[in-house]
DNA sequence: CGGATTTGACCTGCGC
DNA sequence: GCGCAGGTCAAATCCG
């Protein structure tokens, strides 16, 4: 995944594009419409498979300095609370597991019907210790057959089976900024 | 028995 | 303030 932690660390880390397509945004429709164009077949396992990516550079969330400051006296004024944008890149194949291995270790940690979409939606964590990687896995109720995966941080540890080729697919795909 | 999964409750942000 | 929707927690359960 290193592919992918570098090309956002590239990214500028302020002035969002005016068209800017957020995930946020893209969060509220469950068809996650903002995902269908673009399609780029790679090879998984001797396996075709339609990729397409979007990245987006960051998105507002807590810090956790900010979480355990809630409902505190630290001499802190409101709104001097800064927020810190973490990094989160979503990708979706055309396959039939919702699960494909990228060789890390994840632990499901919930999972939610969302609106718009009759599939539920299934939040991972990264079982490794002090990483605190997370995606999410949902497949798309308009077709069935597109899986979108979003990851949300960077890993602080090395890939536990480097030999696997999932690496191959990032290398093939092609990144789309969402401002484009 | 230990780790992963399931699943309803809880929390939080946001729009009205 | 209230309700909704998304995200997370955690106890119960499953499974190797």
């Amino acid at each position: 995944m290193d592919f992918l932690n570098s090309s956002i660390e590239n990214n500028p880390s302020s002035s969002l594009a005016p068209n800017m397509i957020s995930l946020g945004s893209l969060h509220n429709n469950g068809d996650l419409d903002g995902f269908m164009a673009g399609f780029k077949q790679v090879n998984y396992d001797h396996v075709p498979y339609n990729v397409n990516v979007k990245t987006e550079s960051f998105l507002d969330v807590k810090t956790d300095e900010m979480k355990s400051s809630v409902g505190t006296s630290t001499g802190k004024k409101k709104g001097e609370i800064k927020k810190v944008r973490e990094p989160r890149i979503a990708f979706q194949t055309r396959s039939q597991v919702d699960i494909l291995d990228d060789g890390y270790r994840w632990r499901k940690y919930g999972q939610k019907k969302v609106k718009n979409n009759n599939f539920p939606r299934s939040y991972y964590r990264c079982t490794y210790q002090g990483c605190n990687v997370k995606k999410q896995v949902q497949r798309l109720s308009r077709d069935e057959g597109i899986v979108v995966t979003t990851y949300q941080g960077t890993h602080t540890h090395p890939v536990e089976k480097p030999s696997d080729n999932f690496e191959q697919i990032l290398n093939q795909m092609q990144i789309y900024p969402l401002s484009n």
